[in-house]
DNA sequence: GATACGTGGTC
DNA sequence: TGACCAAGTAT
């Protein structure tokens, strides 16, 4: 089963949401920025943090001005700070290495820090307009109930993805749209919970001709986070961005209290991928800040 | 392929 | 109330 290129961009043209990513005169750095900071969030939670800092450091050679810790500052609670380091990595590499001009090659692309095969493929029809698929999990949702009649995507594969979207990219001048307004779709109409099938402008729909037939249920275990050590490194990252200053180990401890030994292994993940590090006197900071304060001066 | 990786909103 | 979900990446 096909989408007809018209119906979908044509709703598109009237239902296609007002996101400041979406302006005109947005650069290609600063389209790389969104990408970053939408991997596995919410739209409404880049909203604010994304024209603050886009305005701040405009440009990948800023970006690389900056401090890892100034950069792990401003991306604050947005979640996955891994993405605020590698983002900042990213500027550094394409400052050096591409004179401060993003990359509008997917192979290239995939090559810096943090991008995979979803943001390069991204940056490369949003920020050029290239024809290039673009799989994120709303088109793979969408590609499931309308081509293949299934309520769920399966396990992602990316050549086969991949293949799934490329035969359903119409004229080279229209992918890049095509592709946007196929993650809108998936985004706002065809969810993942509760799709809003009286609103979509797809003609036909292989899940609703078959009935709707119900998805399979999950076999792993839904994502848990009370009690983790994702959560242990984000009280203890807390401490850290909230202090202008490096911090004692006691400090730290007072962030995850009862399970030291949960406690030491947040925080050797967090030093080894480069988040916090130890200055010499013990204490502990954000990579790169200011390691002064007022005992320490002289 | 499975797993680790944040955070907060929603039903 | 707790399970599910959100424009993924790296190992």
């Amino acid at each position: 089963m096909r989408i007809p290129p018209d119906d979908l961009i044509g709703w598109f043209d009237s239902a296609e949401r007002d996101l400041p990513w979406r302006a005109p005169g947005i650069t290609p750095w600063q389209i790389l920025v969104s990408e970053f900071m939408l991997q596995q969030t919410p739209v409404s939670r880049v909203l604010p943090i994304w024209p603050d800092w886009v305005t701040r450091w405009p440009t990948p050679s800023a970006t690389a001005a900056a401090t890892a810790a100034d950069v792990l500052r401003a991306w604050g609670k947005l979640g996955y700070p891994r993405r605020a380091k590698r983002l900042h990595e990213c500027a550094i590499a394409i400052a050096r290495d591409f004179d401060d001009v993003v990359p509008d090659d997917v192979d290239v692309l995939q090559q810096l820090p943090g991008i995979g095969g979803y943001t390069a493929r991204a940056i490369a029809a949003f920020a050029y307009r290239k024809p290039v698929p673009v799989v994120d999990i709303n088109v793979r949702r969408v590609v499931a109930r309308a081509v293949h009649g299934r309520a769920d995507p399966g396990a992602p594969s990316a050549n086969r993805d991949h293949a799934d979207v490329a035969a359903l990219l119409p004229d080279a001048d229209r992918a890049a749209r095509f592709s946007a307004a196929l993650m809108e779709l998936g985004a706002v109409v065809c969810t993942a919970r509760a799709p809003n099938c009286a609103m979509c402008p797809l003609r036909s729909c292989a899940w609703r001709e078959g009935g709707f037939p119900p998805g399979t249920a999950p076999k792993r275990p839904a994502q848990r986070y009370a009690g983790t050590d994702r959560q242990a490194r984000g009280r203890l990252l807390d401490v850290l961005r909230d202090n202008e200053f490096p911090v004692s180990r006691a400090e730290l401890d007072v962030a995850w209290p009862v399970d030291t030994v949960q406690r030491d292994r947040a925080l050797a993940s967090l030093l080894a991928d480069g988040l916090v590090e130890q200055i010499t006197d013990g204490r502990f900071a954000l990579p790169g800040q200011d390691r002064n304060d007022s005992t320490a001066s002289r």
